[in-house]
DNA sequence: GACATCTTTTAGGTTTGTCTAAAAAATATT
DNA sequence: AATATTTTTTAGACAAACCTAAAAGATGTC
């Protein structure tokens, strides 16, 4: 009945790369995305699809069954009230609380996190600003944009990351980048790619590509 | 560095088994600790020996090292910090945390712990009555003895139980018998070794075996 | 369409933790 | 002390999840 933390590893990597929602998803991706070597992929693919969890054709990559999307989906959930829970009720920050999750979202017990969620409020998005799956496997979407689209005048609120690389959080972390910030945009040098912004009155620089990674809402 | 679940289960089971600090643990006594095969219980102990955890020869038993035993304690640790969260901030029932505590005491994190034991208000001891080690592995002991000890007349306090059987802590909380509760001594049959007491103004029989298993300090 | 390249799979091997069956050591019995 | 019994270890195997190297299939280029 149970799957090993392996085989839900690689459940959330296909649900994570395959974008639409029957997507498939290629063995070479999903090595990349696991770390590992495409024959260790194909080797567990198999067993997925034994297992009816994903359909699988040699040479053709892999989908989500629907039984195989409700288990990931289930998985986000897990990790993402773990992250707000790191968070909210331990005082962590948002750079140090997804390792942990990544440990934690493979505890055995729906009661658990029935109880989990009803503790912490039934959280809609978690620290990073992403959406938190319900029991059902439904979320919210947000209106958010990236940093970028902003144009110099413009003022935003930071709502979540488009990445949970351990450095790029500690990053925005140390320049006080967290949740909930407002920033406003100061310039726009197109020549070399960066911003200027201003947040809590400081002012700071940033690259193209953090800011392209920084979601934000207007005010 | 990290240990594996096994090799922190076996370091768990010979804690628990070694009585005296140094006391030595049987082959046999741990296979059926961890219910597992004799010959299991010989490799693992091989492993352990070579990463210094425990001292180990030929036919003789195991025992921690110091730095085994820190592990071990550690892990305990672990365990009854999370027992601790699940029933007090999750409002879980004693019977039903053990077994999720056994995976959660797994995930490899000081920080976290470090929180979470802020987060809970430094607790000495867990909801079945058991003492948490601090950081530095050391715990209070506290005054406890069985149910049993009491005579007609006498009242107590449950403070914990001696096991952490699942049916067993079912059983109690089916009964009303929780963690505070007082209890009242009304007779006590020497020929059938069963009490009989009273519990919230409700009267009720227990066995000489579940009473000995209950721990109570004097009121 | 033939050749080169990239992707994926197969084949064979390793490690971890388990098992059963048989051998060896320790302990108990008479 | 010799024999029987119990305990523990060794030997050999297996499943899960991984690896490297080689083969097979798909794709791109001229």
């Amino acid at each position: 009945m149970g799957l090993s933390y392996a085989e839900e590893n690689y459940l959330k990597a296909i649900l994570k790369l395959s974008g639409s929602p029957d997507g498939t998803v290629s063995t070479n991706a999903i090595a990349a995305q696991l770390d590992t070597s495409a024959a260790s992929v194909t080797d567990m693919l198999k067993k997925l699809s034994d297992k009816e969890l994903i359909t699988y054709q040699r040479y053709k990559g892999a989908s989500l069954t629907e039984e195989g999307q409700r288990v990931a989906t289930m998985l986000v959930r897990k990790h993402r009230l773990w992250e707000v829970f790191l968070v909210q009720s331990l005082g962590m920050t948002w750079d140090e609380v997804h390792e942990i999750a990544e440990e934690l979202e493979h505890i055995q017990s729906d009661r658990l996190i029935d109880r989990l969620d009803v503790f912490l409020g039934h959280p809609k998005f978690d620290p990073h600003g992403d959406p938190i799956p319900n029991a059902q496997g439904k979320y919210t979407l947000r209106a958010q944009f990236p940093l970028t689209e902003l144009k110099p005048g413009q003022e935003g609120v930071v709502i979540g990351v488009r990445e949970d690389d351990t450095s790029f959080l500690k990053h925005l972390n140390d320049k006080g980048l967290t949740i909930g910030k407002s920033i406003i945009i100061l310039s726009n040098d197109e020549y070399d790619n960066t911003l200027r912004v201003s947040v809590d009155d400081l002012e700071l620089n940033l690259s193209g590509k953090v800011a392209r990674s920084i979601l934000i809402k207007p005010v």
